[in-house]
DNA sequence: CATGAATGAGCGTTCATTCAT
DNA sequence: GATGAATGAACGCTCATTCAT
């Protein structure tokens, strides 16, 4: 049975570990995580059996926590680039309101340390976007590029677009719309 | 004199180290570095005080190079578009050529140990770039946006493209071209 | 509280530390202590954050146990000549006793690595000494010096009697009479 | 040949090492050494050996320099009193005058890296104090105690008195004087 | 001879993980 | 199960000494 004990303990070192990875990095000492996460050190090794499994586990929640933001409340009979337009203002809402897990996905994903399978669980998390953009681009210049490649362009210039509204909140909006543009021209 | 430091031992530092964070990461230790540089191990620290600043440096360089690769034999009195996807070429032809540094560099770049001042030196690295850029985009949807934020989007995209061009060879051309066809409607 | 840190292993830290410094100095590596402790390496700095820690410690531990084997015991209602035979005494007796404590607090009391603040508690250790010196000086020579002289004085005529005790047992009682001889000479 | 060049590097070593000593310890690397010298650190060890024979030859050498200075000038006409007197205010002299000197050789004295052979070579330069704390203790009450001990015990009241006096300066005259008293009372 | 880069054994310390309590 | 002390392999870095120039 999964989740032997206390669900609340184990988010709480996900979040700690989230905001560890932020400033120091993810060679910070499990030590660090736990502390930060307000449980003695040893326990934090009858959540996750080791190190690499945390950052794992951790990569992958966020990497849903991502999609199903993106998903949220989607009126999938409005027009796609209604759709669209709303799973771009969901993700990049949820980036604003995250920045530190936003971070620290990004440092995760440059890891040479997430093992594949979870690489590959991760991409499946994103298959209703990954879907969406696949009509979107039906008819577009990229029709007939691997969706993969496609999602991956869309993917990161949300992640740039996101990186920016963090560092010029004040123009978050602004940085939100030319996002969605430079996508949409793309995908058309 | 005796026995200067050698500019081709520094070198074989950096470039063990690149193909090192390759398979290791960033956390490999610097013996293995060394060790694929062929060298004793104090010798690493005689060109270099400490693991981050071989890091920051080799960061540094990677940007660099990349940026000079991007940039060579550019004809400035070529359309803009021509001399976009020159650019384009030489960057994407930069990426197939050297792979593992362009994966090095993504993981230094993930980093939070690089600098500040180190980001700030690879950023004025791509000021060419940069530059045809801004005039590019100077009649498009992304004229008013901060050119730091167009440039992020056409890095990230490049990026993206390299990343696809390494692991389906076979399509590098496709995706080259497909990139540009992007980053092209992105920027008018 | 599972494994509570032993009080046992920390004083057979010192123990060996102790044993260690006479023979091989302060550069000593810190694993010779630990082997010498007969615990693992990582071990001593469960109890020592570092060297210089252990070091300070000791070197306190040391100066206090040494004022408190002077002062055990003494009749306070002795006369004063009385007393500061007894405390002599105490005093030779400790160093015949424990050469290598001694030994050790030589090279702790020279080595620039001690704080001050420790050498100001070790100072403050030997009050009950200098208590006694200052009654007993109270009408001699060295009625107007500064006491700390004084001290400073007794002190090291204690540490090279004990010197001699422990190079040439055979006369050990006589160097502890002289050396008290010469103290009392310089007292009054 | 001894000495094969520059008796003038040889010095500026032996001196910086001296100044080294007092701030970082006889644990600072010869690096530091040869830095305060200012010269290459590669030659340090065409004048010495090895670190041992480096600090030897300097504890030998600030022994001998001070034994000398003890000696300056003494008129071995004069009262035993007086010469003792002189040969006390000529060592405090050199203390007051060359702080580092002592400060460097209570290190050294206190180090096991010191050979045997260099402490007797040290003891050996002390041979015309020893003598004059000889001839004035004939008739004291230490006249029987071995010779070694007396002067151990002068000693280290002499190096008791250069402390204060350096610590205080401003009262240097009075220890020295007070230095003397005791010292007097005790070879009486 | 003089130099300073090169060397590699060695050190203090860290930290993921284990395990006695 | 929960804890935090214990562990020991590993790491980044140092430095006395060597040696190519």
């Amino acid at each position: 049975m999964p989740r032997p004990k206390s669900d609340v303990k184990r988010s709480a070192i996900l979040e700690a570990a989230t905001r560890v990875i932020v400033t120091q990095g993810l060679s910070a000492p499990t030590a660090a995580i736990s502390k930060a996460a307000e449980i003695p050190n040893g326990s934090l090794f009858t959540y996750f059996a080791t190190k690499a499994e945390l950052f794992d586990q951790l990569y992958l929640e966020l990497k849903r926590e991502q999609a199903m933001a993106a998903m949220e409340g989607l009126r999938r009979d409005a027009e796609l680039s209604a759709q669209l337009f709303q799973v771009w203002e969901n993700w990049m809402w949820w980036g604003r309101s995250f920045p530190e897990k936003r971070r620290a996905m990004e440092q995760l994903d440059a890891s040479v340390e997430i093992t594949s399978e979870t690489r590959s669980a991760a991409h499946a998390a994103m298959a209703g976007v990954a879907d969406l953009v696949d009509r979107v681009r039906a008819k577009g210049h990229l029709r007939k590029a691997p969706l993969r490649f496609v999602v991956g362009i869309v993917n990161s210039t949300a992640e740039t677009t996101m990186e920016f509204m963090d560092l010029d909140p004040w123009n978050a909006k602004n940085y939100c719309r030319a996002g969605f543009d430079a996508v949409w021209r793309v995908l058309n």
